[in-house]
DNA sequence: CTGAAAGCATACTAAAATAGTATGATTAAT
DNA sequence: ATTAATCATACTATTTTAGTATGCTTTCAG
């Protein structure tokens, strides 16, 4: 119903990867070996998960990655939202005819929540048992 | 969080706009211009909803769309589905370490579980009032 | 202090999806 | 017969996705 591209599921793959090993560092050609994704790919993504505070890095030789917090406080919910960007309700009412009061737009506000609460609510410490 | 694209968007827009005039019939013209969308688009992204028998059309002067239900037998999730089609779990635990039991999936399937409930609830007839 | 192994940054590219256009055929009311 | 509508298909431009490539920086080990 929906297209969820790669992003998203590399990036939660990754960080379930680390919550299994965590408090231990594990480096990107580690976890792009095990979950088969390509490392370089795997290192840009990482990256960004980085700048949003979900995982730490360790430079230089040796060095690797960790969940900046434990597995019990990241939710999917955050992962999948920097590797996807925010959600949009595309119809905001301005286009069509009825304005403010668009019908549609109902729909996509709704879904937005659901998947919210959703995706918040499941926890990494959940997904590692 | 997730892109949705605008076929979703113009397909629920269209056929709300339907479910107002329902059961007159109306034609492309009058629809993209009460929504703002393109009408050789839009006409392929209704022909879409008339082979999955949500409207139904009729042809020739005079002619144009109805919905092919009454709108609160309508919801939004056949809509949406028809335009953007099926969600997929592309997580299926077939390429990475875990298997069978991958972590990840989990997340796709009640994610996908909880927008088909949500979508699905919502009836045209409701969008209209 | 030097080499190797890690991350970091950025630019490039191929493939696919999206969002539309264009052309013309078919159908049916007037 | 004309006109106004749908129907079918093929084409195209733009954007996003999914990577690749190159090179720099950091840090541990010897």
């Amino acid at each position: 119903m929906l297209n969820f591209s790669t992003k998203g599921e590399y990036g939660l793959r990754a960080v379930v990867n680390l919550a299994r090993s965590y408090p231990k560092i594990k480096n990107i050609k580690a976890i792009s070996i095990e979950e088969n994704i390509s490392a370089k790919y795997l290192e840009r993504l990482i990256g960004e998960l980085r700048k949003n505070n979900l995982v730490k890095s360790i430079k230089g030789k040796n060095g690797g990655y960790v969940l900046a917090r434990k597995p019990r406080e990241i939710s999917a919910g955050e992962v999948i939202e920097v590797m996807e960007g925010q959600m949009t309700s595309k119809c905001n009412g301005t286009h069509c005819a009825h304005m403010k009061d668009c019908a549609s737009s109902v729909v996509w506000i709704k879904l937005g929540e659901q998947i919210k609460k959703t995706l918040y609510g499941i926890k990494l410490s959940e997904l590692i048992k």
